[in-house]
DNA sequence: AATCAGGATCCGC
DNA sequence: GCGGATCCTGATT
């Protein structure tokens, strides 16, 4: 009986992602395609348009978001959205979690999905910021690398980097004053630091990988 | 106006 | 104590 449930679950999940062309963990899905997913979710549950609510959020950010954290997006369906999303969590539960093949960013990501940060483990900032570094294709457009070599990255827009960090450790009030802070905090601890050019929003890790 | 530097203080783990 | 988060003053871009 709840074999035959979770079936049937698992087949909607995949129906939707051929039709979507969306993998089935959200884990891999960028910015697009959880536009994609909203735009399918709304559809499907006859639901206004809340996808613009969730503007510039990869897989990864949604996965990361509690269910706090959803109604904050959306009072009336944060709850609904919530809870069909973890219903794809659950079927990746099931079936495994994407491969680097599956995602898009399968090019960039040689190495960076084995050392990736799951949700509710505890993550250091500079963490944080090689995450979303690893991962132009769901971030370049707010923070990139300008000599991946060396360590030297750029923060394009430091307001939407505060937010997702803010997001990540559920605290709404995070912006670019306090982020930056925590960053100079490295200084000190030789993890990142200014390059030799001191450039606005342009800081460079220590240690390169 | 935004960013940068760094001191002080508070907080959760 | 450690790693920030918050708040602040003052300087720089």
């Amino acid at each position: 009986m709840q074999t035959l449930v979770v079936g049937e679950v698992l087949k909607d999940v995949d129906t939707a992602c051929k039709l979507l062309n969306i993998s089935q963990d959200p884990m891999c899905w960028s910015w697009l395609q959880v536009q994609k997913w909203l735009l399918w979710t709304e559809h499907m549950y006859h639901l206004p348009r809340v996808s613009a609510l969730f503007q510039g959020l990869s897989g990864r950010d949604l996965c990361f978001m509690s269910e706090t954290q959803f109604r904050q997006h959306s009072a009336q369906f944060g709850d609904m959205l919530y809870a069909h999303l973890d219903i794809w969590r659950s079927a990746v539960a099931m079936k495994g979690p994407c491969t680097p093949e599956d995602s898009t960013s399968a090019v960039e990501s040689s190495y960076a999905d084995v050392m990736t940060t799951y949700p509710n483990q505890p993550i250091h900032l500079w963490q944080f910021l090689r995450e979303l570094l690893l991962r132009p294709h769901n971030y370049s457009r707010c923070i990139r690398w300008l000599n991946k070599e060396k360590g030297i990255f750029k923060i394009e827009d430091s307001a939407h980097v505060a937010r997702l960090w803010g997001m990540r450790k559920n605290r709404p009030a995070m912006n670019y004053d306090k982020l930056s802070r925590s960053i100079r905090q490295y200084y000190k601890k030789g993890i990142i630091r200014k390059p030799d050019v001191s450039r606005r929003l342009v800081y460079q890790f220590v240690n390169p990988v």
